[in-house]
DNA sequence: CTTACGTGAGTTTTT
DNA sequence: CTCACGTAAG
């Protein structure tokens, strides 16, 4: 492919962006703009024109999704190998970066990653040692402390605490570091913080990647935190006469909602500042929906204030209205959307191609009951991955101890299972030796099982014994073969064979070998090949590989089914049609984030990623009530569809009918009441989940009251404005 | 060590 | 309501 056909059918913008000249740019690309094309284009054309050889950038993506998606596309361009290249994501390309210093880094060659599981039952152990009160600190809170501090690229040293609690917490902090170096783990956010401290002080090492990426591309900026910017400026190097690496930034501020997990989308504007950008390149031209789409989107994002601005038009025409629908109640609201999605499939439309999005997980319970009463195949995504699973936990646990029997972790998730006696006793003692002598839990073990302390050592020795007997085993045998070893000798497969429901978790772990194969298949040829060293650097490669890349989120691949999933999920997502349900005050914006500073802007964000999902055909649709903790709530319609112009909107039922629905009316089972007396009932001018207009407060809904005839109060969900008490001697209320 | 029961919480998520 | 977790009893 030559330089002409590279660059052939891109628009203005896109050819812009693609062959600006060696200086960092910024490319605000709006949602379904050709972003990804233009990433992986620029990396193309840099290559194909001779300014940089394929080894000569860094290109970062958060997702293995993303990376893998950039390197497929970049072999359809280039008659490329791209191996080598340095193409992934951020705590990928910190893992191998980390990998090749390992020394320098501080770090076993055999290091292991810690996933969210791991690092939690580490703080808890540690917690435990260190006598910490977990209802005053809560693991959880203990380990969102220690990641956001690390996200923010500082060390327990460097935090400020005033107080005792937040300087207890920093004492956990500490020791939980030194308990990591201690076992030769690292967790997520260790990954990128080691490595930017290791590009910060080692200056032999920062220079040679300095000056070896010329050029870094990064996708997804908006998302980017602290530390992340932080280790891309130390990568572009300072400013200097030869010039700075170059960073090309790929991002959309309109489709930032992650700031709850650390996202700084201030990143764009410190980037444009710190890098002095010439160049903000707009994507504006949407090739992805029809106007009466995009138009719903832009009339809804121009609500935030802090923006950097950014309107999306298409070519493509005015296409369907966006379809409203108000439903009477969350179960008539998915039975709604059953039948919809029936019509279009017997009109035709792949059910592949149709999307149910909600704000949060809890809401597909009730999608998910209609869909299966209607026989529909539907395919929820969010659960758990196949790394993640209990049963490959195990056995990914008994492999960990084969690499580095020191990782207490590990040891304690299998010390026990299956159970061969090592119970609650045993295993303090356990920690205990290991705490007087500064040693792993493997160390005091050992000297357990060596003692042939019996009585208290019950089980110690056996499964000391059975971990030397994998480890000796392992020695020059293949990597599946190591994945047998530890699925069969540890015992495990034939404790799932005796469980009632093993079958699932049997087939699990014949699918761990299967991706075993798959990867000695896929690594084979960039090992080195000592004998002996094979087995062990393929396995610790495996096992970073299961904590980097947990696997697809429950790929029931082959047949059309239906895609249900949270916004978050579908953000980069595309479908034919897309039900966007739950848009009520309350759900979407969530309560939640009102009280949060930037709370509402990100839930709008959401909200336009949602919409701009849809190619054709856009559902919009709320429930005046539904069940929400086993409660009824009664909601009002999300401000959300008020920010929708009227003209873009076609309402499918001007009022809601009870199509169907708990078999009752809400209505005559009022909440809240104080008491049950006939006077009150009568008394009552207002149904509870009735439409209420006020003066002041706008719309709401009737949700409960109090008091008697003569002194009654009304209670009142006026959405943004909150649930207020009424009295109705006072306030003047009207029926909507 | 397993099972039963009680308690409490209950956005969003990738690595 | 429903799930996850922790504790108490068998």
């Amino acid at each position: 492919m030559n330089a002409s056909t590279l660059l052939d059918g891109l628009n203005d913008k896109q050819l812009e962006a693609v062959t600006l000249p060696h200086q960092s740019a910024l490319i605000l690309a709006g949602a379904g703009s050709g972003k990804t094309r233009v990433l992986t284009t620029r990396i193309a054309w840099l290559i194909q024109t001779g300014q940089v050889s394929p080894l000569g950038l860094l290109a970062v993506t958060f997702t293995n999704k993303a990376a893998k998606e950039m390197l497929t596309r970049l072999t359809s361009m280039l008659p490329i190998n791209t191996r080598g290249m340095w193409v992934g994501t951020f705590h990928g390309l910190c893992n191998r970066l980390l990998r090749a210093h390992h020394r320098e880094a501080q770090l076993p060659a055999t290091f292991q990653i810690f996933d969210t599981a791991d690092q939690l039952s580490a703080i808890k152990r540690l917690m435990k040692a260190m006598n910490v009160d977990d209802e005053k600190y809560p693991p959880k809170q203990v380990m969102g402390y220690i990641n956001s501090c690390k996200e923010e690229g500082l060390r327990a040293h460097a935090v400020e605490a005033y107080d005792a609690h937040s300087q207890r917490m920093r004492e956990i902090f500490e020791e939980y570091d030194k308990q990591c170096q201690r076992e030769g783990v690292v967790d997520f956010a260790e990954l990128l913080l080691r490595c930017y401290e290791l590009l910060s002080r080692d200056s032999t090492i920062r220079q040679h990647y300095q000056s070896r990426f010329k050029y870094i591309l990064v996708d997804e900026f908006q998302d980017t935190n602290r530390l992340q910017y932080l280790w891309l400026k130390l990568l572009a190097g300072e400013q200097q006469a030869s010039g700075r690496n170059c960073i090309f930034a790929v991002g959309d501020d309109d489709q930032s909602i992650y700031a709850f997990r650390g996202a700084r989308v201030g990143n764009m504007r410190d980037f444009e500042r710190d890098f002095a950008v010439q160049s903000i390149v707009k994507l504006e031209q949407n090739y992805r929906s029809y106007s009466n789409i995009l138009d719903a989107a832009n009339a809804i994002i121009t609500h935030n204030r802090n923006r950097l601005g950014k309107n999306l038009w298409t070519a493509a025409g005015k296409g369907e209205p966006v379809r409203v629908y108000e439903a009477y109640n969350d179960i008539d609201e998915a039975n709604f959307i059953v039948d919809e999605v029936k019509s279009l499939h017997a009109e035709g439309h792949g059910l592949g191609e149709v999307a149910l999005l909600y704000r949060s997980n809890a809401q597909s319970r009730v999608l998910e009951h209609a869909l299966f009463s209607a026989n529909l195949p539907y395919r929820v995504y969010g659960g758990l991955r196949f790394f993640e699973r209990a049963e490959i936990k195990h056995a990914l646990a008994y492999m960990r101890l084969i690499a580095n029997p020191h990782d207490d972790t590990a040891l304690l998730r299998v010390i026990n299972f299956p159970t061969r006696g090592i119970g609650a006793r045993s295993l303090e003692q356990l920690q205990e030796t290991a705490r007087s002598q500064g040693g792993s839990l493997w160390q005091a073990a050992l000297q357990a099982a060596g003692k042939g302390d019996a009585i208290k050592a019950k089980g110690i020795p056996g499964f000391v014994a059975l971990v030397k007997q994998m480890q000796e085993e392992a020695i020059g045998i293949t990597l599946p073969e190591v994945a047998e070893l530890a699925t069969g000798l540890s015992g495990l497969r034939t404790f799932y064979q005796s469980e009632k429901e093993g079958e699932d978790r049997i087939a699990n772990l014949d699918e761990l070998i299967n991706a075993a194969v798959a990867f000695t298949n896929q690594e084979i040829g960039v090992q080195v090949d000592e004998n002996g060293e094979v087995a062990q650097s393929l396995l610790t490669q495996f096992l970073t590989h299961a904590s980097l890349e947990a696997g697809e989120h429950q790929a029931e691949a082959g047949r059309e089914a239906l895609q249900l999933m949270t916004v978050h999920a579908a953000k980069g997502l595309e479908f034919k049609v897309v039900f966007i349900s739950g848009l009520e005050e309350g759900l979407c914006p969530h309560e939640q984030s009102l009280y949060e500073a930037a709370g509402l802007e990100e839930e709008r964000r959401l909200m336009y990623v949602a919409v701009t999902r849809a190619r054709q055909r856009l559902y919009l649709s709320y429930a005046q009530s539904r069940l929400l903790h086993g409660q009824v709530r009664y909601g009002i319609p999300s401000r959300f569809l008020d920010e929708i112009p009227d003209e873009l909107i076609k309402r499918l039922n001007a009022k809601p009918v009870a199509r169907s629905g708990y078999g009752q009316d809400y209505n005559a089972m009022p909440k809240v009441m104080s008491k049950t007396s006939q006077e009150q009932k009568s008394a009552m001018p207002w149904k509870i989940g009735q439409s209420v207009a006020h003066a002041k407060f706008g719309q709401g809904v009737v949700v409960s009251y109090e008091g008697n005839a003569n002194d009654m109060r009304v209670q009142v969900n006026f959405g943004r404005e909150g649930l207020k008490w009424l009295a109705l001697e006072y306030a003047k209320l009207e029926a909507v």
